[in-house]
Order: C-alpha cells, then sequence, then structure tokens
DNA sequence: AAGATTATTGATAACTTATTGACATCTTCT
DNA sequence: AGAAGATGTCAATAAGTTATCAATAATCTT
C-alpha cells in the first residue's frame, strides 16, 4: 500500500492525539496543527493526499480554509465537527468539502471514510480490469479483447461468449449456464447456437482447433476454458 | 450547468418518490429502478453520473451490486440505509461506495453530497490541452483540431464528437455514451444523428472512407477510435 | 431579412450478425 | 466393433445494423 500522507487540522488537542495515534497505528503518515495560518503553510510545504480539518477553529472560520484549498488543489477534504446542524453540513460541502462527519465519531468509520475518499484519487486513470490468459487478454472497460497482442474482431455473441470464459477460467461450464449467461433466460436449450458460436471461437483462438488449447469440450456436460499462461 | 444523470436504485417506493421529485424540482436527469438486476442493465445503457443506492434490496445485497460497478467504473456511488450501525457503514464504503447517509435524511444534505462527488468527477479533463494521435492532433485549450498539420473544419457536433473519441482512444464506445456526451442527455436513442456525424467526420479524416483507419464500427455496440501512430 | 451554415430527418443500399438445417465426425456405452 | 447420442462444421437464409446521401428545418451571420 502506497504510503498516504494525511494533513490533521484540529484545535482540540484530545481529539488531536486521537487522531495521531489512530494514523500512526494505521500507518498513515500525518502532520497536524491546529490552526488556519499554519495549516496553509504546511499544506503548500508538505503536499498531502487528504485533509481532515475541524470546522471550529478558533482563527476564523474552517469553511474559508477550504475555499483557499480548493482554489489550488481537488486533495479531499474530510470535515469533522461537533456541529450537527444541517446547515453547516451543506454549507461546508458546498465550500469544497468531500465529507463531513460529526463529533463524537467512530474511529472505524472515520477510517473507512478516509479509505473511500483516498481511493478515489490515486489511479486517476480509469479503472481498467484486465485478465490475462495465455496468449488472450481481456480489457473489460476497453471492451478490447487481444489475441497474441492483435485485437481480435468479435461479433458481440462472441465478445460475451469468450469474455464469460475468461472470467471462469479452468471451470467446467454447462450448456445451460453458458446459454442463460450469454444468450439470456429461455435460451438454455438452444444448443446448436452455442455449438455454432464455440465453432467460430475456436477458428479464431484455436492453432489446431481440431485439438483445442484453450475451449476444451467436456462431452455431455459442457465446456471449460483452460489458461496455462 | 451540465445535465447530469443520476441513477437511484431504491425499493421503498415512497423513498423513491420523494428522490424522484426532489431531483425533478432541482433539474436532475434521473432514471430508476428497484432491483439489483435492472439496476446493472440500466447503468450499462445509460451511464450516469452518480448512483444513490439502497442498500436493502429485496433481490440481493446492495454491496454486492456496488462491488460490480466498481469492476468497471469508477462513478460516484452514494449510498442510502437504514441501518446505522458502524459495520454496515465500514462495509458499503470498502465495498465502494463514496459516501453513506442514513435514513432518514435530509433532503438538502443529500443535495448537498450529491454536488460534492459530482464536483470531484468533472473537469477530470482539461489537465493536458494537446493530445495527438496520429495524423490528427487536438488543442483542447485552443478548441482546435489539426489534421495532416492542417487545421480541420468543424462544425460543434463534429469537433465534441472527435474530442469525445480522442480523449477515450482504443477504446469502444457505445452509442448511448456517445450520445449522452455529445448530445446530451436525452438523446442516447439517436442513432441516426450519430450515423450522420460519423459520415461526415470520416469523410474528414479518413483515407478510404469503406476502409476507416481511425472510427471503426463495432457493429451492434458502437465506434471505437484506434490511435495507432 | 437574406444567405450561409449546421442540425435533423427519412429513404434506401450495403453490410454484418444471428439463426437454422443438413450432414460429418467424434464419444461413450455395451 | 457398432449403435446411439453428442458434438463439429459449414453454408444458406433471415434478421438486424450501419452507411450514405439528399431534402428539409433550424440556427447563426451580417
Amino acid at each position: 500500500m502506497k504510503n498516504y500522507l494525511i494533513q490533521i487540522i484540529e484545535d482540540d488537542p484530545s481529539v488531536k492525539k486521537l487522531l495521531e495515534i489512530t494514523f500512526r497505528e494505521y500507518e498513515f503518515n500525518h502532520i497536524s496543527c491546529d490552526s488556519k495560518k499554519n495549516a496553509m503553510i504546511l499544506f503548500l510545504s508538505h503536499n498531502p493526499d487528504l485533509l481532515i480539518v475541524d470546522l471550529g477553529l478558533s482563527d476564523g472560520d474552517g469553511k474559508e480554509f477550504i475555499k483557499q484549498v480548493r482554489e489550488i488543489s481537488k486533495v479531499p477534504i474530510v470535515v469533522l465537527s461537533a456541529r450537527h446542524d444541517e446547515k453547516e453540513i451543506i454549507l461546508a460541502l458546498d465550500a469544497g468539502a468531500d465529507d463531513y462527519i460529526t463529533k463524537p465519531f467512530s474511529v472505524n468509520e472515520l477510517l473507512a471514510r478516509i479509505r473511500a475518499n483516498l481511493r478515489r484519487t490515486t489511479n486517476d486513470t480509469a479503472i481498467s480490469s484486465k485478465i490475462v490468459c495465455g496468449e488472450i487478454e481481456i480489457d473489460l472497460a476497453a471492451r478490447n479483447i487481444l489475441f497474441k497482442k492483435e485485437q481480435l474482431k468479435l461479433t458481440p455473441i462472441e465478445y460475451e461468449l469468450l469474455k464469460y470464459f475468461l472470467l471462469n477460467t479452468n471451470k467446467t461450464l454447462t450448456h445451460q449456464q453458458i446459454l442463460k449467461e450469454v444468450w439470456g433466460v429461455g435460451y438454455q436449450n438452444e444448443m446448436q447456437y452455442l455449438r455454432t458460436y464455440i465453432n467460430t471461437l475456436r477458428k479464431k483462438i484455436e492453432q489446431n482447433s481440431t485439438r483445442p488449447n484453450y475451449i476444451k469440450t467436456e462431452s455431455g456436460i459442457g465446456y471449460r476454458f483452460c489458461c496455462n499462461g
């Protein structure tokens, strides 16, 4: 796990202490301060990954600080506050905060909300869910399948079928399961469709389609996609 | 303000109604359903900007749905739940939710949290303002596209369409995604517009528009802009 | 307000994919 | 080995999708 740096802006010493202990235990690096003025200096010099801001700062409203940060950065900001009223929550969120937690708070919930906020910022490129199986690669987000590094041209049903195999490698899948998943409920008995498409897929990915390496027949049962990469 | 599309997954009719009325009033486009199964179909076909998920869905736990969505998308997910216990909140956030609101909730707070979550996702581009793809170059800041070093004369829709392709090269984009992004919410079914504009774009950038090198057709699905420069 | 540009619409041709059926080949069981 | 059933193969046809272009409507310019 990446070493995140969290900046705490909190003027209540006991809460600050609690946060520091918690973050030490969970191995988040952290820096802290108790005033808006120092907060901005620290923020600029340390470039943290997430801010925890107490709204009740003595030297000015925390919302001002949030707005200032938002002028220059998209860093996640989690607000801690003793004030529970709706208006305050809305003002803080609209000032630029990403989350708002009221005191007293559960440490575990705070940590979960921090994780949720950190997750979003890292890996700014879209999640690309890729599965590699020997010479075959699927990128679900791009809806793309590569065979020997070349893009494989597939019809919609061919794509869905191969995708289903790639998501279930080395498992025997019954004809019914495959038909239901790829064609939909009601097609469970259309075995001929399946035969035809297995045939075209094999032509596209098997060296020798009478001795398939990937799509194995389980006679009487179904098929199994073997992945020995 | 950009027209956002919010997807509601909620099986309590009265809460669903409340959300729908609220979103209508605040001019958020919205689509809704009351089961996990339909939710995924709607999600894939409409590509919403934010999800509101009720955790207590009757046909399966909402957390499963959240995980499924997270496999393919970074769309903001706000959970609504009657359950207030810490464990449930943490599980939902770690499944991939971005925020967790307990019922009964304040409509205004919900709206503020939605704004906070939407804010983050937009404006993701505009970081680097130039993209080069083979013979095609776009300068986003100058709103200018060069083809073979010459300025390409494009109508507004042509520009938006080609820009969307250039920001998403080598990905299969569904008709719905493209129509929503270029024409806006509500145009998802106007396939003929898309065909017409694909045709004019091809005439401008393809050597041989019957054998396109850039804009490939994915029959039954959409188009893909190939960038093999 | 006229002229130019751009967007929308509809008709039809060209193409791609899905379905079907006929027959060959392979497996399994006795 | 031979029969019965299961699977593979392929080509024909049906169904569905996409490309193209021209006409009309809407919008923008000056």
